[in-house]
DNA sequence: GATACACTTAGCTATATGGCTTACCAACAA
DNA sequence: TTGTTGGTAAGCCATATAGCTAAGTGTATC
């Protein structure tokens, strides 16, 4: 579980960004080189290596160096432990106000039996 | 959009610490006071009211003072924002092997009838 | 009115983050 | 062999973050 907790601590961190997002977006699509992913980003590719680097740390991507080209691609099971953590509360908070809707429902019932 | 970018960073960061996410999974279960939310965590008040903060900047969670005690509630929406961008990249992933398999069942049809 | 409780504010420290520039290296291409 | 391309490494700087302590403030409670 601790482990756990910290893959989910990098993810959300990795996802906190609005170029790693971007990073993201475009491998859910098909994988692609640094260079590629790199080019709509007005910023110095050590600067953006280093979101590659964050990315690849969380899991969510993974990258391959073949000759002098590096290819990443999307890890889609870690995307998805995000989720399933976000889909865990939304079952909380759905389970929550399903109650409260029964128990207003017997109040009302029981208004009604009078 | 921009709003939107701007908002997903602060979910995503505010769920990227273990304190955050556990007190957002105690408030989907029903709202709490900032001392009952604290009381598991060995950690300094102003520390942990530092993290408070940090989730109400970002709309996951809403607070209120009612005389000395400070009451806090999940925001929904806010995951759900969260919930829906991580979606959108599965249904990216999903419709993207959906057109590979049809391309392998094609090419594996073509055979059949030669 | 004094005391306790529940924060709130201010400031500190150490670490992390996100950008930059410069220089370098490995792998192609001409 | 030289030039180009695609990274990689190192170091810098400014800002943000995450914890702490100490002191203060407003609101109950006794």
């Amino acid at each position: 579980m601790a482990y756990q907790q910290t893959a989910l601590d990098t993810v959300f961190h990795a996802l906190a960004d609005p170029t790693r997002r971007a990073v993201v977006q475009k491998l859910v699509q098909g994988s692609a080189s640094v260079m590629e992913l790199a080019e709509p980003f007005e910023m110095a590719l050590p600067s953006f290596m280093k979101h590659v680097q964050v990315l690849e740390t969380s899991g969510l991507i993974r990258s391959q160096k073949t000759g002098r080209v590096r290819t990443c691609e999307i890890n889609p099971e870690r995307l998805g432990a995000a989720e399933t953590w976000i889909n865990e509360q939304r079952a909380l908070w759905v389970g929550r106000t399903d109650r409260l809707t029964d128990h207003v429902e017997t109040l009302a019932t029981k208004k009604e039996t009078k």
